[in-house]
DNA sequence: GGGGATTTCGCGGGAAAGCAGCGTTATCGC
DNA sequence: GCGATAACGCTGCTTTCCCGCGAAATCCCC
C-alpha cells in the first residue's frame, strides 16, 4: 500500500476502454482464424455487449472486418458473426544493422513478414550513412512488400552493443563511432514513423519467447557465446537493459573471461563471416568423428561457456536458456555436453535449447517491440502507470 | 497487440474503483500528514468528487479519519477537510530466521515498526521448532505492540536460501532440512493470516528501495559478500527470484569463487557472530593505519568483491549496488576501493553504497513484503493481469 | 418436412463509476 | 465589515459495462 515512488494515476472509463480495446485486438491477434462474439467473450471475460460495442469502433476504424456467417459445421445454433483482425491494416517495419549488413523486414499486425530487403553496409564506421543505408532498405522492403508508405506506423531496429532504454547507443565493442547516436531519433528523421531501438540479443530473446522455443518462459536468457558474445535478458517476461543497456554486454565482465576462446575455431560459430562458420562446422564434424585434437577444442569451448552459463544460473537464473547467433549449427553436440556440464555445477534446472529462429531472431523480436510499442501508442499502456 | 501469452482478461468499473481506492490509499500513506482533498486531486489527477466518494468508503471501512478542520495558515479560503490514513488499523507481522536466531516485528500500515521480539533459536536443524519460534515471537511482537490479534492482516518472513515465488525454500547452504518446507504454508497455519515469505538479501534490496538509499533505483542489487554471500536483486523495482529462487544465490555460481576469502578474518564482517565481526573491524582498523598484512588482506578482499560486482554489472547492470548484511561497518574503506576496482574494469556508472537499514534491513523489506501483498489481496492487482 | 434443441443475435434497461461545474461556505487581509 | 480566495457539497450528465430476454437461424431427429 504504501510506495515511495512517484504518485501512481487514477483510473477513468476511458483508460477501461483502451485497455479493453487492446485486449480484444490481442485476443484476435492470436486467434488463428476468424473469431465469434461469444468465443471474444470466453477468452477475455467481458460481457458480450461490451464486445459488440468494442468491435463497432474497431470495424470503423478499419482494424477488424466481419466476413460472412457461416453455419457451424456439426453443431446446432444459429450461425455467429465472425471477425478477424485486418492484419493488413498496419505494416511494421523492421531492421538489423550488424557491422557488414543491413536487413529490414516489413511486417503485418499479426507479425507475418510480407517484405524483406537486404544490402552490405557502405561504411559501418560511419553511422550516418549506416542509418541512411538502413531508411533506403526499410523502403525497398516496403516495396517489396506491395505496401504504400502511409501504412506504416513504427519501425524498430535491432543493434549489437549497449542501447539504453531510450535506444540511445552507448557502447560498442569494436568502434566509438556509434556511442551517442540516437537510433530513435535519427531513424524517425529519415522514415517518418515512431522507431525504436534495442540490442540485438535482447530482440533475440524476446523473439523466441514470441515465436520461438520460450512461449512459456518469463525468464530468459539469449546467449551468444563464441567470437562475438552477448547475451539478451527478459525478466517477466520484458527485456531487461540495466543502466545504459549494459545488462547482458558481458564482453567485459570480469570473471567471464570470454576472450579466452575467441580465436578458436570452434568459436567461430557465431562469425558473420560464412567462411569461418564453415571452418567452425568442420571442427565440430571432426570432434564427432572422434577426431582427439578437435574434441579438445570442442571440450574446452564447452567448459568455457559453463562457466558463464553457470554464473547465469545463480545470478540471473532463468528458467531457460537460449543459444543462438550461430551456436544453433553445433546444437547437438554442444546441448548435451552443457546440459551434462551444468547438472555437474549443480545449478538449478535451467532449461538450455537452441534457437528455432535462426539467423532471423533479431528481426523478428525487432517485429515484435515494434507491435508492442504501437499498441501502447495508440491504445495506452496496459499497466495503469507505475 | 500480439502476445503468444494467455490472455489478459478485461476491465470492468469496479476493477477501476479498486485500483483508484488503492491509489488513494497511497497516496495518503506517502504523504506525511493529513491530506486534503484537494492536495490528493491534485496528485492523483482523480476528480475530487472521485475522491470523495471513495474517501466516504475509506472512512466507513476504518482506513482512514477525518480530522478536525484548520484554517490553512498564511493563506485565504475555507479550510479545507483534512484526511489522515488510520496507520493502525491494520497490523502487519515480519519475521526473519537466521541460523541462530529469531526475530520479529510488528508494523502498523504505513510500515513503521510498533513492537519488537528477538529470541535464539532452539535448534535451526529442526524446522518445524523454529516456525513454532516464529509463531510465538510473533505473538510476543504483537503484545509488545499493544495490538490485539485480529487486527493483523498479514505476515512476511525473511530466510536465507534459495525461496521460489510460491515462498517454498529450494535450497540452503548447510542444511538440507529445510528444504521443501513451504513457509507461508507453515506459518500460517500457526499464525492465522496470509504469509509471504522471501530470501534475506532480495528483501534487504526491497527495503533499501522502501526505506534506505535506493529510493530512486528501479535496477537494485544488494550485496552481501564476505563469510556468507548472497545477493538480492530489484529489477524494475521488483524483487527478481529467478527460476527456484536461485537469483542472487552465488555461492555456487562458478567463476564467482565466493570460497576463496570466506574464511579470512576480514570476511568475518558478515558473520552472525559479533565477536567474528569484531575481529574483522579490528584488521579493517589495522589496514586503516597502515598495517602492511591487514592492508593486502583487504586489497585481497576488496579485488574479490570487486570481481564479483563486475560481473553484475555485464550481467545485471543495476544503477545501484548497496552493501549490506555487516559489510557497511567498513564502508569507508571497502566503497572507495570498490569504485575504483569498478572505475578500473571500465563497467557502466553504477552507483555504489551502504545500507542505512543495517541489520533491520530484511525485516523492513519483509514488513513492505507484507504490505504490498495486503494491498493487493484487498484491492486487487494494480495491473489487470499479464 | 416439421418440431424441438441449440446457439447466437440484437437490443433495451440498468447500474456503476467518473467528471464538470456551480452556488455556498468559511477564512484571510485590509 | 468586505472583497478575495479556496474548498465544500451537491446535482446532473456521460461513459462504460453488464444482465437478460425475445427473436433468429441452424441442426437433428422423427
Amino acid at each position: 500500500m504504501i510506495g515511495n515512488r512517484a504518485m501512481a494515476s487514477g483510473m477513468n472509463q476511458s483508460a477501461v476502454r483502451r485497455v479493453n480495446t487492446s485486449v480484444i485486438l490481442r485476443a484476435l491477434a492470436v486467434s488463428a482464424g476468424p473469431t465469434t462474439l461469444t468465443a471474444l467473450a470466453e477468452r477475455t471475460s467481458l460481457s458480450r455487449r461490451t464486445i459488440e460495442l468494442i468491435l463497432d469502433s474497431l470495424l470503423d476504424a478499419g482494424w477488424v472486418a466481419e466476413l460472412d456467417r457461416v453455419p457451424a459445421k456439426g453443431s446446432a445454433g444459429r450461425p455467429a458473426r465472425r471477425y478477424e483482425l485486418r492484419a493488413e491494416h498496419a505494416l511494421l517495419a523492421a531492421a538489423r544493422i550488424t557491422t557488414a549488413d543491413v536487413f529490414a523486414v516489413v511486417a503485418d499486425v499479426r507479425g507475418r513478414i510480407v517484405g524483406r530487403a537486404h544490402r552490405p553496409l557502405r561504411s559501418y564506421q560511419d553511422p550516418h550513412s549506416s542509418l541512411d543505408d538502413v531508411a533506403e532498405l526499410v523502403r525497398e522492403a516496403l516495396a517489396d512488400a506491395g505496401g504504400s508508405p502511409e501504412r506504416l506506423r513504427a519501425g524498430a531496429v535491432a543493434s549489437g552493443g549497449a542501447i539504453d532504454d531510450d535506444g540511445v547507443v552507448r557502447r560498442l565493442v569494436h568502434t566509438t563511432r556509434w556511442e551517442g547516436v540516437d537510433l530513435p531519433g535519427e531513424l524517425a528523421r529519415r522514415v517518418r514513423v515512431p522507431w525504436f531501438a534495442d540490442n540485438d540479443s535482447n530482440l533475440g530473446a524476446l523473439a523466441e519467447r514470441w515465436r520461438g522455443v520460450a512461449g512459456d518462459h518469463d525468464n530468459v536468457v539469449w546467449a551468444v557465446l563464441g567470437n562475438r558474445a552477448g547475451l539478451g535478458i527478459l525478466i517477466r517476461g520484458a527485456v531487461h537493459r540495466g543502466l545504459d543497456g549494459a545488462a547482458g554486454e558481458i564482453i567485459e565482465a570480469a570473471s567471464m573471461p570470454v576472450g579466452s576462446v575467441e580465436d578458436r575455431p570452434v568459436a567461430w560459430l557465431t562469425s558473420p563471416d560464412p567462411d569461418r562458420r564453415a571452418v567452425a562446422l568442420d571442427r565440430f564434424e571432426a570432434a564427432r568423428s572422434g577426431e582427439a585434437a578437435a574434441s579438445a577444442e570442442v571440450d574446452e569451448f564447452v567448459e568455457h561457456m559453463a562457466s558463464i552459463l553457470t554464473t547465469l544460473s545463480w545470478t540471473v537464473a532463468p528458467s531457460l536458456i537460449v543459444l543462438g547467433g550461430g551456436l544453433e549449427a553445433a546444437a547437438d553436440v554442444l546441448l548435451p555436453r552443457l546440459r551434462e556440464a551444468l547438472r555437474r555445477a549443480r545449478t538449478p534446472a535451467v532449461e538450455l535449447r537452441a534457437t528455432v529462429l535462426g539467423r532471423d531472431a533479431a528481426l523478428v523480436g525487432a517485429v515484435k517491440l515494434a507491435l508492442d510499442r504501437m499498441d501502447t501508442e495508440l491504445f495506452g499502456p496496459l499497466v495503469p502507470s507505475a
